[in-house]
Formats: structure tokens, C-alpha cells, sequence
DNA sequence: ACCGTCATGTCAGCCTCTGACATCACTATG
DNA sequence: CATAGTGATGTCAGAGGCTGACATGACGGT
């Protein structure tokens, strides 16, 4: 840890900021080598330099350390959504292309060794199942504001992060040829092709 | 407990029978009252009359109580999709039809409690998602397995189970008006409408 | 009677997660 | 410069989920 780090650690004149990061490190780090259920929360703490009663004051539990960006992710997925439009699909899809942009080639080295943390650990799964689920009601809701009943809302926006999740599997799991947006759009047109 | 439940218990000469059925009602019933969290194994096994070991002998963690019948749940489904066909979108509907049939008037008010129990514990709507996603998995394969393309079948088999959990939804929400199958039916058609 | 099998009981122990209280670094204020 | 306040961390005890190892007891077959 060099001194500016420890500068960091004292904006505001408090000691926080160091310690979060450092435990999100730790954990994505230990899991991938050693695997998500033989490492303990403690040896997780210890690596981030606290205690393993401070990795809880941070994070609601242990899987929870490896998506706390979802609330930017989410963030980034509301802020696309059109101010005007009553055509539920033509919103998702103008949400789906601004969500892309969250996903840069630069990314996705670290979104494939997530990814595979994540697919190896049913806990971890549904984790992010839950975290789906969870943006998908939010998409939901914000579709039933602009005056769309209920049953399309909910159709739609579960379409939508069906449309991203299946993309974003392809991403992680194909060669380096596609960027994600490409493969999105194309498996957004597949969709229309398949119920159309 | 009455003399036949014992003698149902000694089936085959052994001790077995009784306790997974007698944890399970006494889990949904704790759950019910109590609440999930304020509710320990040592208390569902001492209702059922036997020791916490033994009910973690019978269900891998505290939450697959509630959704063991999903092995023959997901059994009906697979057993409604055709031998022959290629279009993934027919195939699925067919699919929804078969499975409709496993939701009778009758059942409606147990799964009303049962979602009730589930929808208030975040625990449990993981799990809950967990299995519509081994759901949606396992009718992929098939599909892929009737020579469809993985990310169509994807697609298909996820929007499938959209359809399904929606309906569901709707029919454990609404006041005893249409049956399941006529839910879903309306359901699918609006997805056609939405996304066609 | 004797034995093998299978469900259950018993016990020790690890790990996750929480509440309560103490401490320490730093800030603000007189 | 002393002092009180604030927020992050440490410490400790304990509940609850879950597992491995071993013992026991009930049955069915021989």
C-alpha cells in the first residue's frame, strides 16, 4: 500500500474508502484461485488487512462483495430509457443500446474470470439471478409509469434482460471477434425473428 | 399420528416415508405463522418429532423444503414438449399447455400460501429463481436437442418461463376469476402481440 | 438366532452473520 | 491548545446453518 493510498484513505477525515476496495480485491482474487466455499470470510479479511467483522460492517454477506457495481449497472439501464415512447419494445431496445455501452472490450477479461467464479458456485448464481430479477421489476415499474399496463410492462422487461443476459453469456464465452453491443443487437433481432 | 401413518412409515420394512412429509408440512406451517427467518430447523424437526440431523439428511439446505415437488414439476414440462416440430415458439406453447394442467382450481389457495411465504423472504425468491432458471436450462437442451440453434432455443425456453412465472403470478394475485390455463394463455398472446 | 441394511440419534465443530461495547484517528469548536 | 463529537474499526460472545464421524435401533432375509 503505498502513502497515497493512504492519503485516499483519509478524505473527509475519516478512514473509509481503502477498506472496500481492498476487500472486493481480496475476495475476486481468493475465489478465483482457491474457489468461493473454501475461502472464508476471515481469510478474505485478513488479505484486506481488517477484520473479518469489518468485511460485514461493508457487505451484506459474502456473495455480495462480487456485485456491488449492480447498483451503477442498474442506474446505467434506467438512465437510457427514453423520456416519451408507449411502445414497449422500441424502450427496451433503446435501454438495451444504452446499457451496451457499459461494456467495453477493455472489460472483457474481467467480466469472463467474474463470470466464471460466478457460474461455478450455485450461491453465486443465484445471486445474480436475484440481481436480474431485481432490475428487471425495476424496468417493470419504470415502464408502468409511462402509462403501459402492467402484464406488457413486465413481458417486455423481461424480454429486455433475457435479450442481455443471452448476449452477455455469448460475450464472455465466445473468442474475441464480436463486441457486446453487436452480439445484443443481433440476438435482440433473433428474438423478434423467433415471437415475431 | 395415526396407526396407519405407522404403518405407512414401515414400507419396506424400513423407517422411512413418514418424516420428509411431516417436515414438510411442518416447515410450511412454521413458515406461515412464525415467518422463515424467526423459524429454526431445530424447530421444524422437533414438530416433525425428529432431530435437526435428520431433516438436513432429508433436504440439502433450509430452503429446498418448499420446492421439492419441483423435480416432478419440471417433469411435466419436458413431458409436454412434441417429438417433432421446429418451430421453437410452437414448441414452447405446447409446452405451457401441458404444464398449465398442474395448476387446477384446487391448488390455488396452497399456492397462494406457499408464494406468500416465498415473496416475503428474499432467501426464498432466490431459490424460487433458481429453479425457473434449471427450468429454462433443461428446455433449452431440448430444443437444441430437436436440432434448433442454442441462442434461439435460448431465447424460446427463457421466454417460455417468462410466461409462465407471469401467469402464475397473476393467478395467485387476482380474486378467483379465470383458471390458470386461460391466464396463460392471455399472457402468451399478449407476448406475441408485444413483440411481433 | 444372526446378519446386513437403512433411517435416525448423538456429538463435535466450522462457518456465516449479528449485537453490544470499546477504541482510535481525525475534525470541529471554543 | 484542549475537548468533545463523529465515523470506522477492533473485540467478544453467541445464535443458527450445515457437515462429518460414529453409535443405535428397527426391520427383512437367511
Amino acid at each position: 500500500m503505498s502513502a497515497s493510498d493512504i492519503t485516499m484513505m483519509r478524505i473527509m477525515g475519516r478512514w473509509q474508502g481503502g477498506a472496500s476496495e481492498r476487500l472486493k480485491e481480496a475476495a475476486l482474487g481468493l475465489f478465483s484461485t482457491r474457489g468461493y466455499d473454501r475461502t472464508t470470510v476471515a481469510e478474505i479479511a485478513a488479505a484486506a488487512g481488517v477484520t473479518e467483522r469489518t468485511f460485514f460492517r461493508h457487505y451484506a454477506d459474502k456473495r455480495e462483495v462480487l456485485f456491488v457495481d449492480q447498483t451503477e449497472f442498474e442506474r446505467a439501464f434506467l438512465s437510457s430509457l427514453p423520456e416519451t415512447g408507449d411502445d414497449p419494445m422500441r424502450l427496451i431496445a433503446a435501454v438495451l443500446d444504452g446499457a451496451a455501452t457499459l461494456f467495453p472490450e477493455e472489460r472483457r477479461a474481467w467480466s469472463r474470470a467474474r463470470q466464471t467464479v460466478i457460474t461455478t458456485n450455485v450461491a453465486l448464481q443465484e445471486r445474480e439471478l436475484l440481481k436480474m430479477s431485481t432490475l428487471a421489476l425495476t424496468l417493470t415499474r419504470a415502464l408502468t409509469t409511462r402509462g403501459i399496463d402492467p402484464t406488457s410492462a413486465a413481458l417486455a422487461a423481461e424480454s429486455g434482460v433475457t435479450v442481455f443476459r443471452t448476449a452477455f453469456t455469448v460475450w464472455v464465452t465466445e473468442t474475441e471477434t464480436r463486441t457486446f453491443p453487436a452480439i445484443q443487437q443481433t440476438v435482440l433481432t433473433r428474438l423478434h425473428a423467433l415471437i415475431g
